[in-house]
DNA sequence: GCGTTGCAAATTGTCGACAATCGACATTCG
DNA sequence: CGAATGTCGATTGTCGACAATTTGCAACGC
């Protein structure tokens, strides 16, 4: 085995990928493209729970070699939208009952971790962002724009995570928000009133300004849990 | 976008791989040997921290081309153990103390949780697994194989989170678990006493069986913790 | 002397083709 | 008639080659 020499190490070791900084361009590489593709084909229902991605047949419809399609599968695999059989090829992953109530019972876990680590420690400035975000789902219950406001519940609970300061705690919270985002799509809709979302959001940035860890883990599970069963409900009938 | 005919799904979702049953044969993939090789390579120093892995090379020394390895190293990407940097290949992770604080402040999070699950639900079954793992520690500790131990010791860990019954959790766990073992590795050797290794396992099958979640918490947190500050600790001049 | 620019080697990204394997159907035997 | 077996088509696994990009070095200008 060939033991090549240090080479200039990148930057520490992280997960969270690089700063964009100036790469506006340097647009995404085929293989990103291609997850991205399949991804918003899988969540619209392009592909049903259990079906069969056939390598050649996606490669050819989208003009590219089976190369790359490959990578692209590999990457939605580590994102829990599909999975790999060896030697049969990549299925359109199937969730059941149980697996969206483990992976919320997952949720609950870190967040509640998250919460206990920012205890205490939330500036002013973090204050500030959480609060906008908050604003934000009012607003966005205002305007009835039932997608958005999941993606920016989910970036709430997001910020949580990141102002925590763990990244691997960051990233197992966006591997589960995928699945979630995936599990949350086949049952179409969570009919809730968009402006109760946005007052549960409340008593969670309260306690964390109250700097009491108990008292947060308290609200989140609260929280979380509630959301979880009304998902785990919703599963059950289809 | 061809919407391929949901061909017999393969069996349910989970991360757990396929009951080997008689599958003793049906030897691993390429891939898997590939991969299996470069952990080892890594694990042993064969290749520094930071350390370039060439596609090509690689594929020459092990006789293969270079699509497997490629494979392979996204293998180790997911792992953690390795970083794949866009147009610039695969590194070996390089890890700073603040990592490892955080994979064990991870692990004292999930295990704290698994815990809780498995609170006035021990089985005896899973009393007499556990139990009996504490006893194999001890008489590693006897025989003075460290190696082993170590491996042992995260094996009681994970059971309690196969115990616990989340599967999403036991696969972080595991993933957490790779890079734990990468860390320690790094590190050398954790010149601690094996027999007190052994012995501080005690507490925590105690606080599962008494059915108490808080006692286990904080019996799991003093014993995570202990390890976590020893880890970092040894880093820094290490 | 220092920073910039341009070239050349090395390495990754992508491709098309071949070989190995799997699933399904038709066939044969009890 | 049912079960085991052989064969065929489809699909994945692997390969070697080419194109695009990056890196390191050297020549150049300020």
């Amino acid at each position: 085995m060939t033991a090549t020499g240090p080479t200039r190490p990148p930057h520490s070791a992280a997960g969270t990928q690089a700063t964009p900084q100036l790469a506006a361009l340097a647009q995404d590489d085929l293989v990103n493209r291609i997850a991205q593709v399949l991804t918003e084909a899988i969540m619209k229902g392009g592909f049903a729970p259990g079906a069969r991605l056939t390598e050649a047949t996606i490669a050819r419809d989208l003009g590219v070699s089976r190369a790359p399609v490959r990578e692209a599968a590999r990457l939605l695999e580590n994102r829990g939208l599909v999975v790999a059989v060896p030697r049969r090829g990549f299925f359109v992953r199937s969730f059941d009952a149980a697996d969206l109530d483990q992976i919320y019972d997952l949720r609950m876990c870190l967040e509640r971790h998250a919460g206990g680590l920012l205890a205490g420690r939330l500036t002013p400035e973090m204050d500030t962002a959480l609060s906008a975000q908050v604003q934000l789902l009012h607003r966005l219950a205002e305007a009835g724009d039932g997608d958005r406001q999941i993606e920016e519940d989910l970036k709430f609970h997001r910020m949580i995570c990141v102002f925590a300061g763990n990244r691997r705690l960051l990233k197992v919270f966006d591997e589960l928000t995928a699945e979630t985002r995936y599990g949350i799509a086949m049952i179409g809709r969570l009919y809730d009133d968009p402006h109760e979302i946005a007052r549960t959001h409340e008593p969670l940035l309260d306690a964390l300004r109250s700097g009491d860890a108990t008292s947060f883990a308290e609200a989140s599970d609260y929280h979380i849990g509630t959301a979880r069963q009304r998902v785990v409900a919703m599963f059950g009938p289809g």
